[in-house]
DNA sequence: GGTGGGATTAGCT
DNA sequence: GCTAATCCCACCA
């Protein structure tokens, strides 16, 4: 898939899309761009990996024991983001999809970077371009996602989601770290992709 | 009021 | 491959 540059003429995601169920939503989410539109400058990038967490039968997800505070922003209408910290250090971004009260999200685990590689360089530390959105804290750390953003809606500044590119071809696999509800195959990743979390 | 675990990562062996 | 880093919060007492 081609990467251009910019996001000029880029649309918004319709309200719709996020109405779909998780399992749908994710791999349309391959190939559109997330923005996150910061103090010190614009970040962008393509999302190349996602994994799907279901509201029924899927005990892997924060939602299957029902809603607590922390995991609340994932039982709000489709649109909103869920963001977690796991393990102290690292924040998780996830895409709210379905109904409200249905409790399902998107996490996006990996982007190709698009706009702001310096100042994503600078937030992760490091330099090398293919790992510095290539995993699901790493990319919250590039984008300066954190437990502010919790709750945010997807379809207003400062961090929303574009459409982008046409993605042709799709590899579907089990979920990564999970201890519950491994056998899924619920995640989706750009067959090729240099910047996914691994292969 | 105390405790244990987690949808991860980087760095070391 | 192994493990420390680090903290919110669900759960149990």
């Amino acid at each position: 898939m081609g990467i251009p540059l910019g996001c000029e003429g880029l649309k918004l995601l319709p309200e719709d899309f996020y109405l779909q169920d998780a399992a749908r939503a994710a791999p349309q989410l391959l190939g559109k761009t997330l923005v996150h539109d910061t103090p010190a400058g614009r970040l962008s990038g393509t999302i190349v990996e996602a994994e799907a967490y279901l509201s029924r039968d899927d005990p892997g997800c924060h939602a299957a024991r029902g809603e607590t505070r922390r995991n609340a922003s994932m039982f709000r209408a489709g649109g909103a983001a869920y963001v977690y910290l796991i393990y102290g250090i690292y924040h998780c971004f996830n895409v709210v999809t379905g109904r409200e009260g249905q409790g399902e999200a998107v996490l996006i685990r990996a982007l190709a970077p698009r706009e702001g590689i310096s100042l994503m360089a600078q937030n992760r530390g490091r330099r090398d371009l293919r790992s510095l959105c290539s995993g699901p804290g790493k990319l919250c750390r590039a984008f300066g996602i954190d437990l502010r953003l919790n709750g945010h809606n997807l379809r207003e500044g400062p961090l929303y989601i574009l459409e982008g590119e046409e993605v042709r071809d799709i590899t579907t696999t089990t979920r990564v770290g999970l201890n519950r509800g491994r056998d899924k195959l619920l995640r989706y990743y750009v067959t090729g992709s240099p910047f996914i979390s691994r292969p």
